[in-house]
DNA sequence: TTGTATTTACCCCTAGAGGGGTATTTCTAT
DNA sequence: ATAGAAATACCCCTCTAGGGGTAAATACAA
C-alpha cells in the first residue's frame, strides 16, 4: 500500500524540521508538504494530494481552528490532527463539532503523534486526554470571542486604551467598553491583566 | 574524536523528540539527556558530563536565562545555547553578560541548530540574526527587574489590584503603587496590559 | 420568517490605575 | 566608610477601567 501523505504546519521552522524527522522514521509516512500559517496549507492542499494534515493550532494569520474548519468544509476526506501546548477547553466542543479527526498536546512523545496519525489513517479518531480539556467546566456554557472581541484584545495587548482603541477602529469609545465588559464577562475575568494573559495562553494574540 | 554530548530543554516533549532526531542525525553529536525545566537541567549537569546545553528560553519554573545564568556560574565549562521564540531586545545584554555562547530563534531549521552546535562546541559563539535582538534600542539603558517587582508582576497576571496584592504580601497598597510605576518605568511601558504581554514574551511569568 | 449573535452606542456609578513627587530603612558592594 | 540599589510608605492629581443597565441596526441561520 502506498505512504499516507503528510502535510505538517507550525510557525516555527525549528518545529517543522523536528516533525518531519520524526515522521519520516516511519517508511509508511510521507511528509509532501509545510506551511507555518492556515493559508499556506490551504493553498498547498489545493495543489497537491494530501492525506493528512498536522496543524499547530497556534499560528499567525489564519489560526489552526479556522483552517481545519474550511479544510473539513471545502475537502472533507482530507483528515485534520491539531497539535496545541494547553489544553484549551474553550475549543474542544468546536474541534468536535468541526469534525477534526485528532487532537493532541505538544506535551506529547513523537511516537504518540505516529500513534495518532497511524490511528486517524484507518479512519478512527484521537483525542488525547479529553478529560483535560473539558476540565473545570463549572461554568459549561462555552462562549466564543467575536471577530470584533479578538480585534479589542489584540489592541489591548499593544497597551491602548478604550479611547485609542476607538480612534484605531473608527467606533464610540463607548463601544469599546461595551466590548471589553462583554469579553471579560464571555471569559469570566476581571481585568485587563487577567485577559492578555489567557489571550496569550489561548493563542488568542 | 568523541561525540558532542548535548542536554535538551523544552517544555513541549514532541519539540524535544523532534530536537533529538534532527541532532541525532550527525554523528558526531550525541543527546544524552533531556529536560522540561531548568531545574532538571541542573540535576541533570550535576550528574552527567555535558558538553552543550541547548536551552528553550520559555520554560515553567526556572526560566531558561535564569538557569543558563547558573550554568555558568557553577559549570563554566559547558556551552549553553539558548532557544527563543521572538527576538527579545531585553535579554540580549544579558545573555551576552552572561556569557550564553549562543542564541537563535525557534524559526530556524534544524540544520542551523545543528551549525551553532558545531561551531559553539568549536570555542567560538553564535548569535543568530543579533541585529534582530538589538533593533528599537532608542532606549539602550536595560534595567532589570528585581525579584520583588517579578513578584508583583506575576500578582498582576493573576488579576490582583494594588490592594490584594497588597494584602498578599503583607505590604502597604502604597507600596504596591511604588512598585508598579517603578516596573513601567524601567521598561518603558504605559499599562498593566502592554506589561503582562511583555512579561509573558520574555518568560517573567 | 423569526429568532439569535454581532456590532454599534449611550446612561449611571465607584474604585482603581497611572504619573508626579519625597523619604525612610536596609542591605550590599566597593 | 560610603555610595547605590532595593524595599518600604506617603502626598498630590487626573483619567481610565470595571460593572450595572438599555437599546438600536445589521446579519445570519434554523
Amino acid at each position: 500500500m502506498s505512504s499516507v501523505k503528510i502535510l505538517i504546519a507550525d510557525d516555527h521552522q525549528i518545529v517543522l524540521d523536528g516533525l518531519k524527522m520524526v515522521l519520516s522514521a516511519r517508511e509508511d509516512f510521507e511528509v509532501v508538504g509545510e506551511a507555518s500559517n492556515g493559508l499556506e496549507v490551504l493553498d498547498f492542499v489545493t495543489k497537491n494530494r494530501v492525506d493528512i494534515v498536522v496543524l499547530d493550532i497556534n499560528m499567525p494569520g489564519m489560526d489552526g481552528i479556522k483552517c481545519a474548519r474550511k479544510i473539513k468544509t471545502d475537502y472533507p476526506n482530507i483528515k485534520v490532527i491539531i497539535l496545541t501546548m494547553y489544553a484549551q477547553k474553550s475549543f474542544i466542543e468546536e474541534i468536535v463539532k468541526i469534525g477534526i479527526d485528532g487532537c493532541l498536546l505538544k506535551n506529547n512523545t513523537g511516537k504518540e503523534l505516529s500513534d495518532a496519525i497511524a490511528r486517524v489513517h484507518s479512519g478512527k479518531s484521537y483525542y488525547d486526554q479529553i478529560q483535560n480539556f473539558s476540565k473545570d467546566d463549572k461554568e459549561l456554557k462555552e462562549y466564543s470571542l467575536s471577530e470584533r472581541e479578538i480585534e479589542i484584545i489584540r489592541k489591548l495587548g499593544d497597551g491602548l486604551t478604550s479611547s485609542q482603541i476607538a480612534d484605531a477602529l473608527f467606533i464610540s469609545e463607548h463601544t469599546v467598553k461595551t466590548h471589553r465588559k462583554n469579553i471579560l464577562k464571555k471569559l469570566n475575568l476581571h481585568s485587563s491583566s487577567e485577559l492578555i494573559q489567557y489571550a496569550l495562553n489561548n493563542g488568542i494574540i
